[in-house]
DNA sequence: TTATGTGAACTGCTTCACAGCA
DNA sequence: TGCTGTGAAGCAGTTCACATAA
């Protein structure tokens, strides 16, 4: 996860004011939002072979969570499903889209353009769901100029107020450079900044900072096998789920 | 981030038998572990510094959380503090190190070497924390052969039972491939996988999964950014605590 | 009959506030 | 006096269990 968690404050539909389409003013707590986008592939996935209906327990199986939770979350944002049926696929994906703003356009700046720059700019998930790659950036003279993702590898220098156009910054530099690629970015305007640098950033207080630290889940995987009861050959407790 | 959130079991020390030495049986919660690396990260920076001791409120403003949560998170490991004066910042560091097992050796396999398993077999979280890249493996006759993060590119076919000396498996794959890529590491003994393909996997039981999906995140900004009160030039209310 | 939507209970994590110790 | 360690309170997220509706 993920990592650090956000202790954001995820402000209700009707706080919102004009947005707010008959929707019941809730809090829609992290932990459900993290969940959207694994329905949301699913349902796409349900669409896809052809299923138009899909109930809380089939959906609930597929993402590895139990039944409760899948209508819970649902019922966060209103009364989606119907009784004795289930959920329709088609109508729920879209009503997941546009929770998640995916029904927008999202531009997105990468600064960073190592392996996970690449990786990030050249992946399915930044060219989906609303996101559009706008710009990516670096300062190594060997790599500006190349052609990554769809764009140009642009100098940093470049970047002054490209966020204007792209509310979205990802930082994918190493450690050392990710609080002054931060400040950069919100000096041109950032709303977010996804950072995924082991360096926990400062940023002033409107802007949204999501970390994502691929070494921290390593480390919880190595916590957990060291005090794992020694490789037990013991007896399946479930299987299936997933996680855990 | 991490994302999928493990209801991971988490065994107490004293569950685990002889290696407790000590030190009072505690479940820890999975949000202490994902911590845990954090504290680390900044006691090594301290250290290096010349710091030798460090009170919870000076770490808990560098990890940008609360210094309740800071003494929380170590007392459950134990009385490391010295009331008055703080913690000593090397043996505090040792005390983590050793909870995450990074004093250990863990040799880890990376499957998919396109350029998200390039970045993690060559980032420094793979080479450090105990943890070392025993092999890397692909399917791409263009990719198997050449040299990554230390080691051979292999084929897939080459990991039958790689694992015996490898308990930890890392999933880099598209996500069309990652269950069968999951099942492999399975058969060849892998006790823990970190998948970062956006697939839900099955496995047996006493197998640990953790997912980590790069995109997930993205849409969790883009789900707050659609939610915001319109780009508020909104007084600060805090700067500086980073993630929010 | 079947499966949603939800009050209520529960579990887990965070934060407060302060006793206890250096 | 200063800062840790921790009961107790508070808050967030999960799960149960069932009333409700198709």
């Amino acid at each position: 996860m993920p990592l650090w968690r956000a202790p954001s404050p995820c402000r209700t539909l009707r706080e919102m004011g004009p947005d707010a389409i008959g929707v019941p003013a809730r809090r829609i707590p992290e932990a459900t939002v993290v969940r959207l986008p694994v329905y949301q592939r699913i349902l796409a996935d349900l669409l896809e072979g052809g299923i138009t209906t899909v109930s809380s327990e089939e959906l609930a199986e597929r993402a590895g969570v139990n039944a409760a939770k899948v209508r819970r979350d649902f019922s966060l944002f209103g009364s989606f499903g119907t009784r004795g049926t289930g959920y329709d696929a088609a109508f729920l994906a879209a009503q997941i889209e546009h929770a998640l703003g995916a029904d927008r356009d999202w531009p997105v700046v990468i600064v960073g353009m190592g392996n996970l720059g690449r990786a990030l700019a050249n992946s399915d998930g930044f060219h989906s769901y609303g996101f559009r790659v706008s710009g990516v950036y670096d300062v190594d003279p060997a790599v500006v100029g190349a052609a990554v993702g769809g764009t140009t590898v642009q100098h940093l220098d470049q970047l002054v107020d490209a966020t204007a156009v792209a509310p979205i910054g990802v930082i994918a530099t190493p450690a050392s450079a990710a609080q002054s690629v931060a400040d950069i970015l919100v000096a041109a305007g950032a709303e977010a900044i996804l950072n995924f640098a082991p360096r926990v950033l400062v940023v002033p207080g409107p802007v949204l900072v999501r970390n994502v630290d691929l070494s921290i889940e390593l480390q919880a995987v190595s916590f957990f096998l060291a005090r794992r009861p020694a490789v037990p050959a013991w007896p399946d407790l479930r299987s299936g789920t997933g996680t855990s």
